[in-house]
DNA sequence: GCAAAAGTGTTAACTTTACACCCATGT
DNA sequence: ACATGGGTGTAAAGTTAACACTTTTGC
């Protein structure tokens, strides 16, 4: 298709992810000690540089299963940063994604090569970050505080079956205010994508709570008729 | 900082715009004609590669007003997109922004080195685009669709002085739906963001319309108290 | 039997929707 | 005088918000 030798083009980019996670109290981020050169054992979010042949959600896919082994997360791309001075290897933009998981304190095996250890964070008292992570951090928060009141991914951050009082703390902590127990949970129910199990808690201390999992057809068939979810 | 020389890294990437635009009928894009391979002839959205000093945010300002003369969009990044192919002359990144601007028809000058003309062009009618521009400008409209209901960016659309039926028919024709007169204006009064002012349309051959401006300090004040747009 | 959380309905306030006619102006 | 769009209110339906007590279970 080129008429003349054209000059070949070339994009170092990095792609970061603001992974999300739930400990039944807190919304948690995970950061790594980075163990490399630029801001060696400064605290960051996961990233790397993509390969050239990747696509660039199949690159943020990768860097979250190198550091967890997850697949098949929630991920969604933030947005891309692009300060001039913000990598001091030279022009490097970065995209940002964030994901959203479930059951924040397992199964990470998270030793990729540049970071040395992973910890899940409080995500409202977190330290100082690498490069412009904090920044990257800010926006991702901002856009799950959003995004949690359109699209059902409270979910991703609970096992499968779950008791309607743990759903609804977790719209509490991530809402940042108190939701009155019975408006939502008739509200919650009458959207009809969350299924009754048979099934209750085990293991605790007080009247067991009936389990819930989420209906992921339902809740597609809901979507094609321009449902809106707002809990 | 570097204990050791580090490699340097370098992104060549591009900027890429959707500009939006209103001529009391339909929602329109504006399209270049390439003059330069890749894609020579090809009709595309505006864009350029990002000088290596340039913020990202920077370098789509530039491209808006290189080909419209307009300072001072709205303007937001849409998102970066990266699949590997995207680009022939090899791996390049584009991040895509969408801007919305004034009085679609005049005060274009759009003749940037490697575009020929510059046209308005119906959003929902698009031509075949050069690169993954079809996919760009999709996803601009979607995010408009979308962003229209909580952010007042249908002011953007409209000189500075416009009548509430030429507000409405902006939401009519972006939200793609009929809308009851009486309930929107009464709506969008309540706000009380809008000013009225002593002025009537001219030149109409049926009553004149009043006249509103949008008064954005009053706007960012119902802002701060956590106020939410819904038209 | 008591501590702890689960589970459950009703009412008032508010918001949204549906709907039709008279008014002002230019031709 | 007529054509064109401007401007206006009300009532019914639906949604949200506020609120407190009984039930189950483990200890």
């Amino acid at each position: 298709m080129p008429i003349r030798k054209l000059p070949k083009l070339h994009s170092d980019f990095s792609v970061d992810c603001v992974i999300f996670g739930y400990d039944g109290e807190e919304l948690k981020v995970l950061l790594i000690e980075r163990n490399e050169e630029p801001f060696a054992k400064w605290m960051a979010i996961p990233g790397n540089l993509a390969q050239d042949n990747e696509d660039i959600d199949q690159a943020a896919a990768r860097v979250l299963h190198d550091l967890t082994g997850l697949e098949n997360v929630f991920m969604e791309q933030l947005q891309a940063f692009g300060a001039p001075n913000r990598h001091p290897q030279g022009r490097v933009i970065t995209v940002a994604y964030y994901a959203i998981i479930k059951s924040s304190v397992n199964g990470l095996h998270p030793l990729s090569s540049f970071a040395t250890k992973a910890v899940w964070w409080p995500a409202n008292q977190l330290p100082e970050l690498a490069f412009d992570h904090q920044q990257i951090v800010q926006a991702a928060l901002k856009r799950l505080k959003n995004r949690i009141r359109y699209v059902p991914i409270g979910f991703e951050l609970l096992p499968e079956k779950f008791s309607l009082t743990e759903l609804q703390e977790i719209y509490e902590v991530i809402l940042d205010k108190p939701i009155d127990k019975r408006n939502f949970r008739k509200k919650i129910l009458s959207y009809g994508f969350l299924t009754e199990l048979n099934q209750k808690q085990t293991g605790v201390s007080h009247r067991a709570a009936r389990l819930y999992k989420f209906n992921q057809k339902q809740y597609e068939e809901l979507k094609q008729n321009g449902f809106y979810f707002v809990p």
